[in-house]
DNA sequence: GCCGTTTTCGGCCCGACTGTTTTCAGTCG
């Protein structure tokens, strides 16, 4: 079994904790930069050095020659000699002890030091005890605050799907919005990136009277506690899981905070470089040039001013976006409320919950112009499946439905047929090719090794009625890994047979992820973006899948259902 | 330890909040 990129970044992210304990300089940011990056990395590292060794390995940004070596070590030992000896000399479960809020590095050694604390349950007792504040230091708050942080990591879940997240702030900034004084009121940090998964609430807000935001915002009814609470700044623990931070700054700051709020932290840091080399400074309350704010007042003035043009903010992870700006050159992402169809439904004929005619209502009031059925194929048992003959029927239904529907809404005949074990399809040929759109899918054999898995999707690529590759990497956010299957290997394929592969924009999946798009867009393959609607309510899903494109950098051009339908059913395969 | 439209050496983002502090270190984002 191959090393994962997890394990990796665990490891490395590791000896840059230790290193910081020792109080060295620079080195822990590096080793947290290299872990980051093979953390957010969507093929295996261990792949990565298979195919072109330790050189290969060294263009992972922020991983350089020696870095590139421990990874190296470790890939074919299983351990690194010096991280090893790190532990050895500091046998603490670093991963455990610094996911307590408000426990970093140097307070972790210094709890081993002095108490022998080497992990949450020495902790625990040793401040139930009384002992923490003893030390200096430390205090009785010091104590409180980590006897609090330890109840609130035992149920905390880590960081929560977008879908999750997104609704429960949309709630928060309304709520805050009604207070009185207050100007503007924004989402930002992670989330206004639309990252695919959350690790907390960051709010914006422009306000006349600060205190009363801040008051109503710790007092918001599902506010577990208050961790920090300051006139401009306030951090509070959600019932949810997760924080939420509610930063309050002046009109005339408010794009550099919005941009300093938004990060990515690489994205702000490669932006305050920029302004040095200018000699300016960038914080989150200007454009400074000595004591004078040339800019802040919104995020395109400071772009602006730093010679850029306006940057996404799906699109700033630092991976290209400033120097393509810069040039002028960065592409223009498909905009939200831009697709005009959707090529992925479930109907009440298998387990969606809603019928076809119903689905074809709730897709006009969503703004769309056509949509796809796709029911479960026979493989699928417990969803009651359709075989050849349920099919054929089906078919009719549509044909009915359409001349009811004529001008407002066009149903397209699918099917999501299931992939076997063998890459042949569950369903004939003959009746497939009767249909307008095809999607094949894998919903069984999770555990085929890479070869085998790989080969049995590349083999259903190659049937001439299989248009699109649904949810390619079979993942289900927080409770299923996907499949394991090299990516670029399917992505090569669907540039030869000419599939189209799917940003399924159910929230709990979103596959494909961001990188894969990003190489998609890069292969000139094309892509779609379907709900994968079990019900009425879901044709909103499609904007989490928009704003996964627009992560992985995806034009207009670039996804098949911002056409029309003419234009869409003769990309594919069929056509 | 990493990185390079000023650089293969010499830099490396910046500020708020907290707690234990008589002036600051640690943590966080």
């Amino acid at each position: 079994m191959d090393i994962s990129n997890e394990k990796i970044a665990e490891v490395i992210g590791g000896i840059g904790e230790y290193l910081a304990m020792q109080g060295v300089a620079f080195k822990p940011r590096a080793y947290e930069k290299a872990a980051e990056a093979i953390h957010s990395l969507a093929e295996p590292v261990s792949e990565i050095y298979k195919k072109g060794g330790l050189k290969e390995v060294e263009k992972i940004p922020g991983v350089g020659r020696s870095i590139g070596e421990k990874i190296e070590e470790l890939i074919l030992h299983g351990k690194i000699k010096e991280y090893e000896g790190l532990k050895k000399k500091t046998p603490v479960d670093l991963a455990e002890l610094s996911s307590v809020e408000g426990l970093g590095p140097k307070s972790i050694k210094k709890l081993y030091a002095e108490l022998g604390i080497k992990n949450l349950a020495d902790l625990e007792k040793l401040a139930r005890a009384g002992k923490i504040r003893t030390l200096p230091g430390f205090g009785e708050k010091a104590e409180a605050k980590i006897l609090k942080g330890i109840e609130f990591q035992k149920r905390s879940e880590g960081r929560l799907p977008i879908g999750r997240v997104l609704p429960l702030a949309k709630s928060i900034v309304a709520r805050l919005s009604s207070v009185s004084g207050v100007e503007k009121c924004t989402v930002a940090g992670s989330l206004r990136r639309r990252k695919e998964t959350i690790g907390d609430i960051d709010i914006l807000v422009v306000a006349k009277n600060p205190e009363r935001v801040m008051e109503k915002f710790t007092g918001l009814p599902n506010v577990a506690r208050i961790l920090a609470k300051g006139p401009t700044k306030s951090s509070v623990a959600l019932d949810a899981g997760l924080d939420a931070d509610l930063r309050v700054v002046e009109p005339a700051a408010y794009g550099a905070a919005l941009n300093y709020f938004t990060g990515s932290k690489d994205h702000n840091i490669a932006l305050r470089e920029v302004a040095v080399k200018k000699g300016l400074k960038l914080n989150e309350y200007g454009l400074w040039k000595g004591e004078r704010r040339i800019a802040g007042k919104t995020e395109e003035e400071v772009y602006g001013a730093l010679g850029f043009g306006y940057i996404p903010p799906e699109m700033r992870e630092n991976t290209g976006e400033i120097e393509l700006s810069h040039k002028k050159e960065l592409p223009e992402p498909i905009e939200y409320g831009s697709l005009l169809g959707d090529l992925q439904t479930q109907t009440s004929w298998t387990d969606g919950a809603n019928s076809i005619e119903e689905m074809a209502v709730a897709a006009i009031k969503a703004g769309l112009k056509y949509f796809v059925v796709t029911d479960h194929t026979k493989r699928l048992a417990m969803t009651g499946g359709l075989d050849e003959k349920k099919l054929l029927k089906q078919m009719e239904e549509i044909d009915g439905l359409n001349k009811k529907f004529t001008g407002r809404i066009k149903i397209l005949k699918g099917s999501e047929c299931d992939i076997l074990k063998d890459g042949s399809l569950d369903i004939a040929d003959e009746v497939l090719a009767k249909l307008d759109v095809v999607g094949i899918s894998v919903h069984s054999y999770f555990n085929l090794s890479r070869e085998e898995q790989t080969a049995r999707i590349l083999k259903a690529m190659t049937n001439k009625n299989a248009d699109i590759l649904f949810h390619p990497t079979g993942r289900v956010l927080g409770r299923r890994a996907p499949y394991d299957v090299d990516m670029d290997a399917v992505i090569k394929q669907a540039k030869k047979t000419g599939t189209i592969l799917e940003i399924d924009a159910y929230p709990d999946r979103l596959d494909l992820k961001d990188e894969y798009i990003r190489k998609c867009v890069d292969s000139g393959v094309k892509m779609s973006i379907d709900s994968d609607a079990h019900s009425v309510a879901h044709f909103e899903f499609l904007e989490y899948g928009i704003a996964n494109a627009r992560r992985g950098w995806a034009k207009k051009s670039d996804i098949i259902n911002a056409w029309p339908v003419e234009k869409m059913l003769s990309s594919l395969k069929r056509g």
